[in-house]
RNA sequence: GCCCGCGUGGUGGAAUGGUAGACACAGGGGACUUAAAAUCCCUAGGCCUAUGUGCCGUGCCGGUUCGAGUCCGGCCGCGGGUACCA
């Protein structure tokens, strides 16, 4: 008899279904469809057993609805713009454009021996001009619609290679090459105007019954639906033209427990002092020298300085309090300015100790006394309280109702009035790269901002760019750069900033139901194919991605690109947790960090060394990262031991939702298990028909596999479907049955592990002689009555305890099934003559006596 | 800092509020073999006064419940996101 040798049969299946198109997807209507997603790659160079994973998941459920008779569309491609080409560009030499390429080329050389039921027909990259200049045309599409405007943002600049910075370039507040102090710079940008959208995208979040809730959570407090009091604080002897400080605040409860005004060193009032206030110019100076990200903000010391300012308070014009610029304070958020109430807010205490300034409360709690001046009391929302000066007197619940009741007050005696903010800031998209999808707008003298014309699509990128030199490219090429304005005709200029990436995955899944087409969709395939049925990714894309993608999608149908029921493109999301891995990283003279990848580590003793003997950091688990160098490389499984085994692997180790740290140990493993079942099924395939009395144990056995791995791969509990199948298999080859059970439970397993080890399946199928493809066999059907057992075993606990088991017929009465186990030998022994107060029966569950 | 998760044997993990540790990996023992590989079988949470009707046990502390890995509150640790990484 021959062996599993998968480096024969794999090439051999995948020949056949690509030469039956099994995995061609057709529009057609006799067919319900199923469109199944997972988020394309970036081609960093190889793909890595995250992708595997991936991958993996959506073509297991891709098979699977296949099986159940779906017309299935699974396409693939590559999200191909980005900084990491450009990065190998400078670091390496050679363009990004082929850098691409190639690297695409040799991922996709790398998935498809993983077998995968991929439509490839429909492959595209987003850097290809095809893609890129519908995506122009739906940029000026937007614009028409009002959905994109231009303003002032401020950006990472690095004021020695005189660049603007990713917040993934700027660490600890210095430029990554230049080791530089980063600036903030101010710029003139294009935005999507995805805020006007704030409450439909927050309130459509409801329908999404089959998002992960906290997926859908981490989205509402991102667009983050506030109600507060905006209104205005006279400022006394104010620059010329500054009268008065706007403030939104979300505590109108605190207002008579107001400190201090702060304003971002951004605010229109702290430009203007800083003007002819050096001592101004100097702290927002250093303010800026935080990178624009909110987490260094928010982390960073927080400072104030006092402009000696002073406002007057809205309900008592004799008390003024300063005004501080404060480094904590957003710009973006609100209207740049708050006031600060020490005695119920931690950061504001905090700040009023450091500065010496009042602390009043506002409320107690209605017993008990507290010391305001050491800590604030931030009682929990909801807990009633006793207002002491605004609402005095009175016992409001903190929150909501609070709010509420103070704004009413505020808006009564005239001091501003109750607003609903967003925390959502609208999406700015231009970049200073090169490798990105070119803004096809023209900036001409005469007519301003001019857009391209759709004939003269796409904007395409100029090859003749070089890397020598910091800053963007396409700024120092005059032939690309110069042109005729659309409108006039004049000399003009292109816009050199490029789109944001986030654009360009923003709406491939829609243009995968039409990837020729000469406009972004085509309305009659975008209405087959869409929504995306299933849509699988990394939890790291949990909020911008998938809220950029929703955004798009209003955005498009607006425009006419996608049918009203796209307006939600993905009906169900599932999020796989990260494959990670350790970190190795020692530091250079600069302090910075050098990561080395696994296979130059040596470990021992927990501690992992460098062939040279240096002793490396190690950061213990972290998301795979080519730029970390903490990448594993699946093909060498694959080559060792197959597609097959590398897709059982990844899928049986771990639920998919939760993160795995990588370990190679297991492959072989298996490996092992997949050989054992093609020896079955050779040994069966052998074997002549026959019954035997054990053939109803093994066909029993059978359904209750068929159920579960129906309800396992429905439910994304792949591992736990795999374990079935494990558990199926030794029954099966510990079976006395007799031939025919044993041939009918064989090819049943095979048609169970189909989506997940497809070219093993259709082996074992066509062994046992199987009509067709097994890809193409319809989906096995458990038999309820064969799911039913007669008798049920069940415990008996005593107090919770477990101290004996009854088997007993299943639809025995609650009465009988408590006297048998009273009757019960260990449970007399535990109860010890004591009489049971109570007896809790849960049919076919549990017996619990109580004393 | 803030938002969202996660935490179960040596390891990956299983478990609609109902027998914690299914199914595997690594380990130990055995069969087959001159030997090895391959294969097959057995074993396996910890502790103890150890073959018992024993005790402990799902990161820590507390609560709800006849019953908690699961629900609630408070901690600790780790991970993701934090708007220019994708």
């Amino acid at each position: 008899m021959s062996r599993y040798d998968p480096s024969v049969i794999e090439p051999k299946w995948q020949e056949a279904w690509a030469e039956a198109q099994t995995f061609r997807a057709v529009r057609s209507h006799d067919k319900p469809k199923y469109y199944v997603l997972e988020m394309f790659p970036y081609p960093s160079g190889r793909i890595h057993i995250g992708h595997v994973r991936n991958y993996t998941m959506g073509d297991v459920i891709a098979r699977y609805k296949l099986a159940n008779g779906f017309n299935v569309l699974h396409p693939m491609g590559f999200d191909a713009f980005g900084m990491p080409a450009e990065n190998a560009a400078m670091a390496i030499g050679g363009h990004p454009k082929d850098w691409t390429y190639s690297n695409i080329d040799t991922m996709v050389a790398q998935m498809k021996p993983l077998g995968f039921g991929l439509d490839w027909s429909r492959m595209f990259a987003t850097c290809d001009p095809e893609y890129y200049g519908q995506q122009q045309a739906l940029f000026l599409d937007f614009l028409k619609a009002g959905l994109v405007y231009r303003k002032n943002a401020v950006v990472n600049w690095d004021p020695v290679d005189m660049t603007v910075l990713a917040n993934e370039q700027v660490i600890d507040g210095k430029g990554w090459r230049s080791g530089a102090e980063v600036e903030r710079r101010e710029l003139t940008q294009w935005f999507f105007k995805i805020s006007d959208m704030s409450g439909e995208l927050l309130e459509a979040l409801d329908g999404l019954d089959d998002w992960p809730a906290k997926v859908k959570l981490m989205q509402a407090n991102w667009i983050g639906k506030s109600r507060g009091l905006q209104f205005a604080w006279s400022l006394i002897d104010g620059p010329d033209g500054f009268d008065r400080i706007e403030v939104y605040t979300t505590r109108p409860d605190t207002l008579l427990g107001a400190s201090f005004l702060g304003i971002s060193p951004d605010h229109p009032l702290a430009r203007q002092l800083e003007k002819d206030n050096p001592e101004v110019a100097a702290f927002c100076a250093e303010c800026r020298k935080v990178g624009t990200s909110e987490e260094a903000l928010e982390k960073a010391e927080k400072l104030g300085f006092d402009t000696g300012l002073k406002v007057r308070h809205p309900f008592d014009t004799a008390w003024e309090l300063p005004v501080y610029i404060a480094n904590f304070i957003l710009m973006d958020y609100g209207t740049g300015a708050i006031f600060g109430c020490p005695g119920h807010d931690q950061r504001d205490h905090d700040f009023c100790v450091k500065y010496g300034l009042p602390i009043v409360e506002t409320f107690l709690p209605l017993d008990g006394e507290i010391d305001i001046q050491a800590a604030p009391f931030v009682p929990p929302k909801g807990d009633k309280v006793r207002f002491t000066r605004l609402l005095a007197g009175q016992e409001v619940q903190t929150g909501d109702e609070a709010v509420d009741a103070a704004i009413a007050i505020c808006e009564e005696n005239g001091v501003g009035h109750g607003v609903t903010k967003f925390r959502l800031r609208d999406w700015g998209l231009s970049r200073q790269r090169y490798w990105g999808c070119p803004i096809p707008v023209v900036h001409c003298d005469a007519c301003g901002v001019v857009p391209e014309k759709k004939e003269n699509l796409p904007v395409e990128l100029p090859y003749d760019v070089s890397f020598d030199t910091p800053g963007n490219p396409l700024d120092r090429h005059p032939t690309w750069r110069d042109c005729a304005c659309p409108s006039c005709g004049k000399p003009a200029k292109r816009e050199t900033d490029t789109m944001d990436t986030f654009v360009d995955s923003s709406w491939y899944f829609a243009r995968f139901t039409a990837p020729r087409a000469e406009t972004p969709t085509n309305m009659a395939e975008a209405d087959y194919w869409m929504n995306v049925d299933q849509y699988i990714g990394g939890i790291e894309h949990a909020i911008l991605h998938l809220l950029y993608s929703r955004f798009f999608a209003r955005a498009m149908h607006i425009c006419g690109h996608l049918p009203e029921k796209s307006k939600e493109p993905f009906n169900a999301l599932f999020t796989q947790g990260m494959v990670t891995h350790a970190i190795y990283q020692t530091r250079n003279a600069e302090g910075r960090p050098v990561y080395h990848y696994p296979e130059t580590v040596d470990l021992r003793d927990g501690k992992g060394f460098l062939k040279d003997g240096t002793e490396v950091e190690i950061i213990p688990s972290a998301k795979m990262s080519k730029s970390k160098n903490n990448v594993v490389d699946p093909v060498a499984i694959i080559e060792q031991y197959g597609a097959d085994t590398a897709r059982w692997f990844v899928l049986s180790d771990s639920p998919p939702e939760r993160d795995v740290e990588w370990t190679a140990s297991g492959a072989e493993a298996a490996s092992k298990h997949l050989g054992r079942v093609w020896r079955i099924a050779a040994e069966v395939a052998a074997s002549d028909a026959g019954a035997s009395d054990n053939d109803q144990a093994l066909l029993r056995e059978m359904h209750k596999t068929i159920d579960e791995v129906t309800k396992g791969v429905e439910s994304f509990g792949f591992n736990a479907a795999i374990a079935k199948l494990y558990a199926f298999t030794n029954t099966l080859s510990k079976s006395k049955a007799g031939a025919a059970a044993k041939r009918q439970a064989t090819r049943t397993l095979a048609q169970l592990m189909s989506p997940m080890t497809p070219h093993l399946a259709e082996d074992i199928w066509a062994m046992l002689g199987g009509e067709g493809l097994i890809a193409t066999a319809p989906w096995p059907v458990a038999d309820p009555a064969m799911l039913v057992e007669d008798t049920v075993t069940l415990p008996i606990q005593v107090n919770g305890k477990r101290r004996g088991e009854i088997t007993v017929p299943k639809d025995m009465d609650k009465a009988e099934v408590e006297k048998l186990a009273l009757a019960e030998a260990s449970v007399q022994r535990s109860l010890d003559g004591a009489i049971p107060k109570k007896v809790i029966v849960v049919p076919g569950r549990i017996v619990n006596v109580v004393i």
